[in-house]
DNA sequence: CTAATGATTCGATGATACTAGAAATGTCGA
DNA sequence: TCGACATTTCTAGTATCATCGAATCATTAG
């Protein structure tokens, strides 16, 4: 995942509803969910959802598709797997993000 | 980490300059950087850069110190694990997300 | 104290995001 | 075709974010 589009994921996640839609999505499972089964379960305005329904699928979080009068929406577990390998490799120092893992490699600074 | 908490780190996250800030710092290590050095690897106005080391450092993702006229910033690795720990126990289906054996072996372009 | 330096805060401006009702679109059953 | 339903798109109003020069604060040396 190349930093732009970690910058759109990260985007997509950073509010409240859109991160609460997703955890939904995550929790539903490959299936997914109707948008107004979303709706009902966030009690959100079904415009208010679309709006953050169409900012996640943008950003490539989660997929759409259609099964009669509704639309089904599921997350993108890869897009997310792709967003936590990035944030792991270029946010956490290379090396694994496990606490102790400090970086060994202090540079020396002349002052 | 709670989810209001994982809200202001994707938001301090989710932008082009401060992505780009906070993964200098990470690769500056826990030593970290002077904003001055931090403006200038990043050819950024120095108001601009204060407004979004304020933004990280209000999300808790960097720490502040001074060393003299300078202002020291690091990343705060712990809290960025937190953060990914955050997203891969709330979405990433509760398994684990990232590769767990795999932490860099991808080629991945030059950005 | 005064000057110089590193950095932040202030202030104004433009851009973008969020909300939600109303209208429009797509789909199905009769 | 018609009506009902699920959802999106349109629209407008409000709120927050981003930018950056100028002014200010904090620190050090002389």
């Amino acid at each position: 995942m190349k930093a732009e589009a970690a910058v759109d994921a990260l985007s997509a996640l950073a509010n409240d509803h859109r991160l609460a839609v997703f955890r939904l999505l995550v929790q539903a499972g490959p299936e997914g969910k109707p948008a107004g089964a979303i709706a009902d379960a966030l009690a959100m305005p079904a415009s208010s959802l679309s709006f953050h329904l169409a900012h996640l699928n943008r950003a490539g979080l989660i997929t759409q598709s259609r099964d009669g009068r509704s639309l089904i929406y599921a997350a993108d577990f890869a897009a997310m797997t792709g967003l936590v390998g990035f944030l792991t490799e270029n946010c956490c120092g290379g090396a694994s993000c496990a606490p102790s893992a400090a970086p060994s490699q202090k540079k020396r600074k002349a002052s």
